[in-house]
DNA sequence: GATGTATATGGAATCGGTTCCACAAATGGA
DNA sequence: TCCATTTGTGGAACCGATTCCATATACATC
């Protein structure tokens, strides 16, 4: 691999000449001529390292992310994305699959690359991520879960849950089934939960049965089946329009009929879910926008000293075809 | 930011000492304690690109992707990713937006970085990137779009719609009309079409009226719509499982049943697909496998010279519901 | 007590660029 | 013709780490 002072010997130059060529500086046209074949001939390509050593830090925000294959995490992504090109910043992207161990390192490394900022869509933080957080001397921006000694950008999950539930009210269902995910994950694991509890405890008449499943659209369909042998709910409310997904399939299994005989909810407005037949029911996040927001505040928080923030992204609640109308009371 | 110097010197020290317990070599008990503590106070973070400078290339593998918002770039980055992390290698991820310059420009820049190789989801590939995938000095495997001066794992996509268009052969149908998309992209625009349509041209008696569209959802709903203004195939051969989605909407919307009015294809099976009611006919790509073995054979590459090589990715054709079982033959 | 070896540490060179400074040559104005 | 300014170039320092080499102890062995 040629370096800048093979090109310079080759060429009959100094260093600092070739260096001047390459960033716009001084140079005579004769010489100019002799650097532009010299590089040409060795095919060189400057070394990024050698260039950003000099740099105190580089236009280069880090993402976290805890795998790749959910509408969520990529519409964020997106989101990310589009902003930071625009603000001419690159961007570097981690996958932790879902490990709370390579978040701390991948946080750590992100600092060690003196990136300018980090974007972290959390799914649990513990005390460790806090505190490394807090250390590492880069900013963050944590998308997803909420911490108040952090700069946190937030969906209002309990709100959500708790209005969705609010609407299912005006229906006449009796029998809920709840099918959610597991406590690592705090927003959706326990706020969705709790907001729809919360709600429906008011209305003595009904029971909410709790299930649980992964976020995986498989799981969801066995779990359903399970759950579909242990009780017949009017109204399934799922903690993902993934689970919703999964969910509709083993009801169609079972020979069942949406909404006639079960209505059915999602979570998080997967795109797809208003080209399934029903369209479901479903809370709409602006992930796009999330991701947006995120970026826009990393790249001004460069430099400045942190302050922590939360920041709610507003949802929306997109009632479709899943929920029976003729359970509609009045 | 506090640097080694630093360290040293508030420590006592030569920087050298400093180093060496960084990196597990010889110091005593006693200069280990003063070292420790300091870079504790300082919150020292050791700066990656001065590690990286004196390295001739480090274990990180460079990914460009056309978009994030893609089931099979998704899933082929799942596989790219496991096979990576097992190999303790890093992944650096590009996101062009499908934009050509993008392309090239990164490629550019992934080797100024000194990736040991890297991963390209083309879209297609022009002379110019022919021209600098040969020139970066750096191992580059494309998937998904093929050239014989060059290392790629492609689809079979040719004989997949071939094949495809053999199975819908022999059920009865008269009226075929292809939703596809421009040949901006060779595999997917050029390909998949030439296979569908060859294989009908030995049907003298069906006629294939070909239209167009993009990858987007929202785009497919709306040419469909277009498309059964205009004609009334009883059988929508689409490009993409997304175009098929769009399809259906559409398909619905105009009150027709599938597949008793109108039998839909799909391809590339995007897990959603068979949760679709009805299920989607269409063609199984491992997009996983493909990543896996990108990987793999990128890390093999290391250091070796470069070797053109074409790998196919098979395919799997898995018959559903949204053929009409009533129109088969015999 | 002399020699040899293990243990610790410092100094200096190095990685591949960028940039400051000095200086030489060319140009221009008086 | 002389001095001032512009233009072009080379040398050297520097960015922050690693690593080789030299050296200085401490301890063991003969």
């Amino acid at each position: 691999m040629a370096t800048i002072r093979d090109i310079s010997e080759k060429a009959g130059v100094a260093k600092s000449t070739v260096s001047r060529y390459l960033n716009n500086g001084y140079v005579s046209e004769a010489t100019r001529k002799k650097i532009e074949k010299t590089i040409e001939e060795l095919e060189y390509v400057p070394n990024s390292y050698a260039q950003n050593l000099r740099l105190e830090s580089n236009p280069t925000i880090g993402v976290i992310i805890p795998r790749f294959d959910s509408y969520s995490v990529t519409t964020t992504l997106q989101g990310i994305d589009k902003e930071l090109k625009q603000q001419q910043y690159n961007i570097l992207i981690e996958n932790t699959d879902r490990s709370p161990e390579r978040e701390i390192e991948y946080l750590k490394r992100l600092a060690k690359m003196k990136v300018s900022g980090i974007i972290f869509l959390a799914t649990k933080l513990t005390e460790e991520h806090i505190h490394t957080i807090e250390s590492i001397g880069v900013p963050v921006i944590v998308i997803g879960q909420e911490d108040r000694r952090l700069n946190c950008i937030v969906y209002k999950d309990y709100e959500a849950a708790f209005e969705l539930a609010e609407y299912l009210t005006a229906y006449d269902f009796n029998k809920i089934a709840y099918l959610g995910v597991g406590e690592e994950d705090e927003a959706v694991g326990i706020l969705r939960k709790k907001g729809f509890i919360d709600r429906f405890a008011k209305e003595q008449q009904k029971t909410l049965s709790v299930y649980y499943t992964d976020f995986s659209i498989e799981k969801s369909v066995q779990k359903t089946r399970e759950l579909l042998n242990e009780i017949k709910p009017d109204l399934l409310i799922c903690a993902t329009d993934n689970i919703a997904i999964g969910a509709m399939k083993s009801i169609y299994e079972k020979k069942l009929r949406i909404p006639e005989d079960i209505s059915l909810t999602g979570f998080g407005d997967y795109k797809i879910s208003s080209y399934l037949t029903p369209a479901l029911t479903t809370v709409h996040y602006d992930y796009n926008k999330a991701g947006h927001i995120a970026a826009k505040s990393i790249v001004r928080m460069k430099g400045q000293k942190f302050h922590p923030t939360i920041t709610y992204v507003d949802y929306q609640i997109f009632p479709k075809n899943s929920i029976d109308k003729a359970k509609r009371k009045r």
